[in-house]
Order: C-alpha cells, then sequence, then structure tokens
DNA sequence: ACTAATTAGTTGCATCATTCAACTATTGGA
DNA sequence: TCCAATAGTTGAATGATGCAACTAATTAGT
C-alpha cells in the first residue's frame, strides 16, 4: 500500500540515483551532467544558466570552469556587452553531451519497458502532464 | 514538443529543486530529510541506511551524525550484534520527520491539483506503476 | 580455546557543490 | 564625467561524498 506521495518521492529519488550511477558513473559529475544537457540547447550567459539550475551565479561560475578545465565548453564575451559571458559547448562537448543524452534515455527506456504495454502510452501522457503541472507551479514559487 | 525522455528529467529535476527550495528550505539538508523520512518507517543500523541511500558508510555515519547533533535521533548498539548501531528517531525527530512529511505532501499536491482532474486518477496511477518499474529495474543493477 | 578472517562503524583526507559576501570590470544614466 | 547598477569571479565556510586506514566485535578454522 502506498500513496501517491510516497510514488513520486520514491520514483524521483530513483533517478536520481541512476543519474549518479549509471550515467555519470564516476566519469562526470551529476550537476556537470545536467549543464552539459542544458548547453546541448544553445549558449548561455552564466547568470541564465545559474537561474536554470537554480543556483547562485558563483556556483554556476565555479561549474563553467570544470566544465572548461575539461575542454567541453569555451567562455566567450557578449559582443553587445563586455561585462556578459556567454558560454557554449565545443565539439568535443557536444560529444560527451550526446554520450550522456543517450545513457540517460537508455535509463529511462528500461524502467518503460517494465510497464505493461497497455499501460505504456498513459504512462508516457502522464508524464507529459506531469511535467507541465511542475513547470507551471515553478514558475509562480517565491517561498523562504 | 517534448520527448518522454525529456519529460522525466525535467520532472525528476524540478521535483528535486521543490524539495532543496520548499521543503528542506534552509532548515534542513535534502540529505537529512530523506533519512529522516526512512526513518519514519522503522530503526534500522548504519550500513542497512547507507544502502537505502546509496551511500558508503562513512557518508551514512556522518549524516547520522548531524541528525543526532540536533537531536533527532539516537544510536543504540544492537544487544545481538555488539558491532552494529541502530539509529532511531527521538521525540523530536518525529516532530521534524512529520514536518517534513507535511510540506512534502503539500509540494506534491499542488502540483496535481494543476492536473485536469479528467485525468488524474491516471496520473496517480501511472506514478505507481513507474514506481514499481523504477524499483525492478534498480533490483537488478549492477553496474560500473 | 586461540588465532585469523570477516564485518560494522568511525575517521582522516580529498574533491565537489553550494551559499554569502566582497571584489573587479563594464555599462548606462544624471 | 562620475556614480549606480549589473555580470562575473573569487575567498571563506559548510556539507556531501568516496576511498582507505583504522578500531572493535563477531565468527570460523584449527
Amino acid at each position: 500500500m502506498t500513496s501517491v506521495f510516497e510514488d513520486v518521492i520514491a520514483f524521483c529519488r530513483m533517478f536520481s540515483s541512476f543519474e549518479r550511477e549509471e550515467i555519470c558513473c564516476g566519469t562526470v559529475t551529476p550537476s556537470q551532467c545536467v549543464l552539459l544537457q542544458t548547453l546541448t540547447e544553445g549558449e548561455w550567459d552564466v547568470s541564465t544558466l545559474a537561474a536554470q539550475s537554480r543556483v547562485t551565479k558563483g556556483a554556476m561560475t565555479r561549474l563553467v570552469d570544470g566544465l572548461e578545465a575539461r575542454g567541453w565548453v569555451k567562455r566567450e564575451k557578449a559582443k553587445d556587452d563586455g561585462r556578459r559571458v556567454v558560454v557554449a559547448l565545443t565539439a568535443s562537448g557536444k560529444k560527451e553531451a550526446a554520450r550522456l543524452a543517450r545513457l540517460t534515455e537508455q535509463s529511462i527506456a528500461t524502467i518503460l519497458e517494465r510497464i505493461p504495454k497497455t499501460e505504456r502510452e498513459q504512462v508516457i501522457r502522464s508524464l507529459h502532464l506531469l511535467r507541465q503541472a511542475a513547470e507551471q507551479t515553478r514558475a509562480q514559487l517565491d517561498c523562504c
């Protein structure tokens, strides 16, 4: 007997451990993994990245430091505003991001395969609804 | 247009930030929150707790240190085996765990409320299936 | 029964994530 | 031109975590 609360908590925490153990798997830290995947969708300055990841600018600076040290991203001053620093994936960064995305997808696919075929479509649809609902909730948060 | 992969990733990451920002909210660390909630279900020794949280015994020792320092848990030697240390919630620990559980449930309830009523039952059912599928997957992991 | 191997837990050391606050550089307005 | 606001970096502190060395307790082998 489990409540929906326990189910959400358990599922999300298990997904986090999959990320840590299977996907990052020692070679990359989870934060780096998230950032690499974010940068797949485009180039952003440090403040924007920090806001997306919900960390301070200082934390993001260091995260970028780490990826830069491994040659996965490069920094560039914005042309229109010399204060802003635009972060972009390098060629090897793109490769690494793709590798991580592949692993992530495998991991999720493995879970979905264990769901009865007849239910699978409903589950996929539910995940989409959940994501949207969470996004709406997050959008109107202030708190603390 | 989002794939189910993106939906899972986005939802789980958002839930993690809710945990950090709304639930723990400065007063408790996320790890402490998880451990307190685990201990709501019973008393366990350090190794078992470490295995459940998928961290090393050393990490668990320190997590327990932190909760003990705040008076939320107590350690006790197991009667049958003097090496084992059984960790249990104190009265104030139970109170704190209940407070955190309440916040967590609120947080999840807020998300669920944004899902159309007609779909909500399906979503709840899907979460249960997902949790089970993830548990099965985790059970047969070795990796790395 | 005594010793050796195993097991549970703790601790030192290192790395990474994170926050806050101070600091630098750049921009923009009065 | 000078000052306030903004973007980013950096120092100092705390916490999470893994690994490996270490202690204490138990178990197995002889």
